[in-house]
DNA sequence: TATGTTTTCGAAAACGGTTACACACAAGAA
DNA sequence: TTCTTGTGTGTAACCGTTTTCGAAAACATA
């Protein structure tokens, strides 16, 4: 007795007390607790006392899961993120929970790791618990490969009377039912190619992303539109494919430099990956921006935390999010959704990271 | 018509299929096939091959709201966190999903915009969902204050058959049934202030965190044996109490060096502080390490990424998150939970911010 | 007082699963 | 043959809500 430091009640099995409970103590049905807590009916005056103190008494809360079953549930949304931990997914994360919650609905999380069986895994959780809908933030693919992928899910979901809605991932074809919500990824790319020509650079080493993925291809042709504006083209020694890890941003300006390809540029296709290109540009000595100008994309909180504070393209990736949730919501569910692709502007933020090039 | 994009049914009401939907088009019983589906009774292959293939045919999911009604459903865990961007909480919340998902079950999150109100908000709303536990993520707030509430949502939780589970927050008076796991705080702040002092520093600056909450006494803690240990007492100019967020660091060190205060380190609460305080330190015309040495406390991957690269004291975060929530998922549902308290150690990671002081 | 209206409330049927129980039918033991 | 035993299968009760429907009560009207 003298050891137990545990509590008073330990070990009881704890039942959860249900609206029979309250009913029974209040000495009214159950429908009569069930309307004044939803208010959808009036209830005299005093029996709503009765039932309101019986339930602060119990501590009471209603079952979700019941709830739901009897079909007055919160039409809740699900988000299936590739990593968690990666800034612009974590903000644009942070405004799908956000609006959710604005309008009192939780939120589901999963997080696939990239890979394409957990994926399918998770978006079949996600169904077994009836959301509302789902929202894929992130985590691409190759493009064919993806809309088929993308068209099943959107197909089962619409079945099930939800619905499917991307974040930053490659557009669908018109006739597959799913809101795709994006960021313009080709003018950002335009944007700051145009903004380092006027610089005055004109060998710019682009890291656009990975090789056959959308991405990468669109920021390419945003990168290649601005170039014909100044009647030059796309020299292929100055495009190099990357992850978007912050080793890869450091592995192709080393490569770069051992190939002895010119450059008085760098254009990362994220901001973690100037990080890591920046790091690279160091240790061979060159400095940033007196010897080359480096550019990020995303706008992530890093960027003003390098040193020199990075350059870059600034993403709506909370709006994004926001979005996302407020269309989510918005859709009566059970109704099969159409087609809806809308798409967010982006902008180029100047700091400290680009000027013109030597000489 | 000609303008009609839309999907060929589009607005027909969808209607989930449903396990007796199934049963009928297979010429089983619903038993069979809830059996078949759960495997937890032999059923005669010739059966199980037709339910499998009906299950296919119609894209049949089972409906998680009325399994776990039914006592089967996944016993499933909730997070609540104060901000999902912030790097240390976004790798906690990465390892509680990812544990989860490794036993097949999804994660509800919500974050709490370090508000109490929303907190509490979001338990409730949680314990709706029947979340077999509720972790919480970070946010702390005035001790006497914050054992108060946690003794709250633990007595509610448990009486409804949860449990309460906390990361990095300040510990619980014993009679409290909650878990708690966190890392060495005390120890992580000694140990940096150690390394400091071995480097030679004797006055450091140190940004503890916010003025009354447990984190920023710990910390303090660990800095005063460090340098009791020396023979040395701490100087009141010396510490100065910011919150987390970059402005403040910067504004600590900017507010230190009006003041005239003398240091040669500068300990910061946080790795994103400690790059708030290398901008005012970089503005003031100071170098790092040469004329003053920084320090972190986290070890994000923007320690990596600053320049200098940051040495700083590592938290296992995303090995708490793990732990937190194994803890979770083994406490059998129904049980009152005991106390209970886990510590995860820290240690320093030196990189390139520290050297010996100036002369 | 008798009658019509309006409120307020309770009984019971869903919702979509799981599972205890009963039962049919086969094979082996008596 | 008859009695067990075991294996598969179906029937129906139950989980905790919401909601339809109808009854009872309260009130207004004639």
């Amino acid at each position: 007795m003298t050891g137990d430091r545990n509590h008073e009640a330990n070990g009881a099995k704890a039942r959860r007390s249900t609206i029979r409970d309250v009913a029974a103590q209040a000495g009214v049905s159950v429908a009569t607790v069930s309307r004044v807590l939803a208010g959808s009916h009036p209830v005299s005056e005093q029996l709503r006392a009765k039932v309101l103190r019986v339930v602060r008494e119990v501590d009471y809360v209603t079952n979700a899961h019941a709830k739901s079953l009897a079909g007055a549930g919160q039409l809740s949304i699900a988000m299936l993120i590739g990593d968690i931990t990666g800034a612009s997914f974590a903000h644009a994360a942070k405004g799908v929970e956000q609006e959710a919650a604005s309008r009192g609905s939780l939120t589901l999380v999963g997080s696939t790791d990239l890979d394409p069986a957990r994926e399918a895994a998770m978006v079949n959780l996600m169904r077994e618990q009836g959301a509302g809908a789902v929202i894929l933030i992130g985590g691409a693919s190759d493009l064919a490969e993806h809309q088929q992928r993308m068209a099943r899910y959107a197909k089962s979901l619409n079945a099930a009377g939800s619905h499917l809605v991307l974040c930053g991932r490659p557009p669908l074809p018109p006739e597959v039912p799913a809101i795709t919500v994006d960021y313009d990824n080709e003018g950002g790319a335009f944007a700051m190619t145009s903004h380092l020509l006027s610089a005055g650079h004109r060998r710019i080493l682009i890291l656009p992303g990975v090789e056959g993925y959308t991405t990468a291809s669109i920021r390419l042709a945003g990168y290649t539109r601005a170039l014909e504006a100044y009647g030059m083209s796309v020299e292929p020694d100055l495009v190099v494919h990357t992850t978007y890890e912050y080793g890869e941003g450091a592995r192709a300006v080393r490569q770069a430099l051992e190939r002895g390809v010119e450059f008085t540029a760098v254009f990362a296709g994220s901001d973690v990956v100037a990080a890591g290109a920046l790091e690279a540009l160091r240790s061979a000595g060159l400095r940033v921006p007196e010897d080359v100008s480096l550019a990020g994309y995303d706008d992530i909180p890093l960027a003003r935390d390098l040193t020199p504070k990075l350059t870059t393209v600034h993403v709506p990736y909370e709006e994004i999010g926001r979005s996302a949730a407020r269309l989510a919501l918005e859709r009566e569910p059970g109704v099969r959704g159409e087609h809806k692709h809308v798409v967010l502007g982006t902008h180029v933020v100047v700091r400290q990271s680009v000027a013109p090039p030597p000489r």
